[in-house]
DNA sequence: TGTACATCAGTGAACGCGCGTTCACTGATGTAC
DNA sequence: TGTACATCAGTGAACGCGCGTTCACTGATGTAC
């Protein structure tokens, strides 16, 4: 047993392949940032990498490889945004809660436009998300869902009608991750504020406002705040 | 002055240009659909119409230029198609007319994904929309904006609170194409409702509702259509 | 109606580019005894 | 502790590919007189 502190970076060549895969994430996402998804290449992380081309394929096996290891990256950045901020709120303030979760996961999108596309834009042609990008992928509608529960839990929750039976079969799979304490018409209620909120953001972030929501920092995130508040009616306290 | 009915196809060679220009879009589109933006190329266009790749330079000046054609050409597509289904609903089923149009754009999205995620996904890196697509880009919203000022008309708007004055700033320059009729609160409204019907679609099209929601076309169905009700809420009756 | 010139569509070759991926190799690091 | 072998990281050349775009050209269509 060589000296060894936890599962980490033992020999110097495991600690050195840590490094260099780290490297070339942090790489990868810069390109992604300057070129998008469609033009990420192997050849050119690798060259600003200091490596020969071909030495790449010692870390990744493809150029698949590189996108789920820049989707993997992506969610979890976006989901540790998003679980921070929430984190910062005192408990019983469910409405802020929200509030802190849509503002962070928004600022997130604005401060790395290319990995939000990446993730939550227009799939890579071509491109078959593996299994291993499901796990990070739901950080973010985690932290909302604790809101719901804990709501739920303080009998603090919007009474909502039941829906009707084929929109209920609807959300079935859902059932498998979801608490019983939330009703099905909250469920809803909830994965469309859910898929609202990405809505919003992703019309800023591809210019969709352009000539309707005035350009300025403050205005957006004014209008933002206030599409946000109206999600949150009939949901969130 | 040659026979000539109208302001169309008056010598050979003109009626020969506007042939061939469909012809590039219509393909421009068929790879779209195989490829998706990123992978169409202005020679593989110009094979598939038998041409040799020069040749195309004398319809479209530019790769750009295409992605700009196949671009009017989804918001036009898009917007016919919700123009059409709004149209045969009765006037004063304001309700009605709002699902119409949701479903008829979902249909679209669904029946065109890449046309879709062309003109609603990520933007195409490198590509700066020109204005030409903003008129075409309007339809929709322009449908949906009637349906609220129909009911603004008869006086069966739900009253919506007047928002923050940073809210109502930051919307400004939507005034220039709104009808006084139509009150800021119902506004924001409106946008939130607008942009989060393009969220709906995007998560189903993108597959963000893996293991949420029921994969049938029931099921998808009328869970959109219960998110549109939603969405609804407080907006149209 | 017929001819002379101008315009346009399409050809074929070429330029220079960057890409993903493979392969046989050298030399350094790690492991077993 | 020292040596022998196995593993791994990185090299450099090469393969075959498709792309956008330019250019000088031929031949057909359109226009002016």
């Amino acid at each position: 047993m060589a000296t060894n502190d936890g599962a980490v970076a033992r020999t110097a060549r495991e600690r050195a392949r840590a490094e260099i895969m780290a490297e070339i994430v942090a790489t990868g996402n810069e390109h992604l940032a300057r070129d998008g998804a469609p033009g990420l290449s192997l050849r050119a992380v690798a060259r600003d990498l200091g490596m020969v081309s071909s030495a790449i394929y010692r870390y990744v096996p493809n150029r698949d490889a590189l996108l789920t290891l820049l989707i993997i990256d992506a969610y979890d950045s976006i989901g540790a945004a998003a679980e921070k901020a929430e984190s910062a709120v005192s408990r019983k303030e469910y409405l802020t809660r929200f509030l802190a979760v849509c503002h962070a996961v928004r600022a997130w999108a604005l401060a790395h436009p290319h990995e939000y596309a990446l993730i939550y834009g227009s799939p890579v042609p071509g491109y078959a998300a593996p299994q291993d990008t499901i796990g990070p992928a739901s950080r973010v509608p985690t932290v909302l869902l604790t809101i719901l529960v804990d709501q739920a839990m303080a009998g603090a929750l919007p009474k909502a009608p039941k829906p009707d039976p084929a929109v209920v079969a609807s959300i079935a799979p859902a059932r498998d991750f979801l608490p019983p304490v939330i009703p099905e018409g909250t469920t809803i209620r909830g994965f469309t504020a859910y898929s609202s909120m990405f809505g919003a953001i992703s019309f800023e972030l591809f210019g969709q406002w352009q000539k309707v929501v005035a350009n300025g920092q403050r205005a957006r995130k004014a209008f933002f705040d206030q599409q946000m508040r109206i999600l949150a009616e009939g949901l969130i306290t």
